[in-house]
DNA sequence: CGCTGCCTGAGAATGATTCTCACTCTCTAT
DNA sequence: ATAGAGAGTGAGAATCATTCTCAGGCAGCG
């Protein structure tokens, strides 16, 4: 069976996802690999159906449950973060190490990123003003991306 | 039939809701007046199921399809907001004039609501930077509510 | 009062996600 | 290396919130 040589510009290979595991205390299995490869590989928001066919497709098969399973997991070590953008099904995204929020276009679909540090601290201050302790949050803003405002209203 | 004379603290009497639909082009019927009333006196965050369930109960009996119809088209046209909270059902509440977002408790799962006008304005000074025409948009922070926050870290 | 067409309800359908459980693999300790 | 214990996997069934279907019922308008 001959080896892909390079792994090319994601730089991750798979002594590295292994030890990233080992020190999260993650059990490693190929299967886990795989899909947080694919969801770096994926880029942004992609779904675990997608997931797993791009799996079944280009890599070793993996099963739709360990395709979910693991997304859970993974998220829950903070590898992986998950949004919903009024859909029906989640999305996932690698976790990197700045956290972002999202504008999502009702017309095409787009979702763009975006940061406002100046939002988040003031997240802070209103849960603290309500003794809230903040862990998380999810920030998206609906309407209509640059293309699709001027199409609609000219 | 003995009808019930005072409707009590709701104040909103069946001729202003008749009212209401008129004015907004929804056709009046029954059941859709009910679900809106019931949505009215839940208070906060009811999900379909449930307002069924107390409809069943204690007014008329309205299908379950209509309540899902009656409530999406009612956020249609303003009336009612919805929102998730990370679960798996949508949850309903009286969309009245003033915009607020929630905190929600990953323990208890209490939700409060909270409002920071700041917070609006930066968000929509983030979208128009990203040339994004923003008409809506959904802010939730989870975490420990007060009480629970004490408990788990003391 | 009598159409016309939108509205309703019971149950079936949908679809994303989770569960089940027999089997397999990883990890750790020999 | 090897074996045992326990965690992970996969196919398909199950779940469950929501939507769809379509036959029968009402609302609104003349
Ligand atoms: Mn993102
Ligand atoms: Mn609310
Ligand atoms: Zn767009
Ligand atoms: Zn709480």
């Amino acid at each position: 069976m001959t080896r892909q040589r390079a792994q090319g510009r994601t730089g991750i290979e798979s002594r590295s996802i292994r030890r990233l595991f080992r020190e999260k205390g993650i059990v490693f299995t190929t299967q886990r690999e795989q899909v947080l490869r694919a969801v770096i590989e994926a880029g942004k928001h992609i779904d675990a159906e997608e997931l797993h066919r791009r799996l079944s497709a280009s890599r070793q098969r993996v099963g739709l449950a360990t395709v979910y399973r693991t997304l859970q997991m993974l998220r829950e070590h903070g590898l992986v973060a998950e949004s919903q953008f009024g859909e029906r099904r989640h999305r996932y995204e690698q976790a990197e190490g700045r956290h972002h929020d999202h504008l999502v276009c009702l017309a095409c679909g787009k979702v763009q990123e975006f940061e406002e540090p100046a939002i988040e601290q003031l997240q802070e201050r209103a849960a603290r003003r309500h003794g809230f302790a903040a862990l998380s949050h999810r920030l998206e803003l609906y309407g209509y991306c640059r293309a699709c405002g001027r199409r609609n209203t000219p």
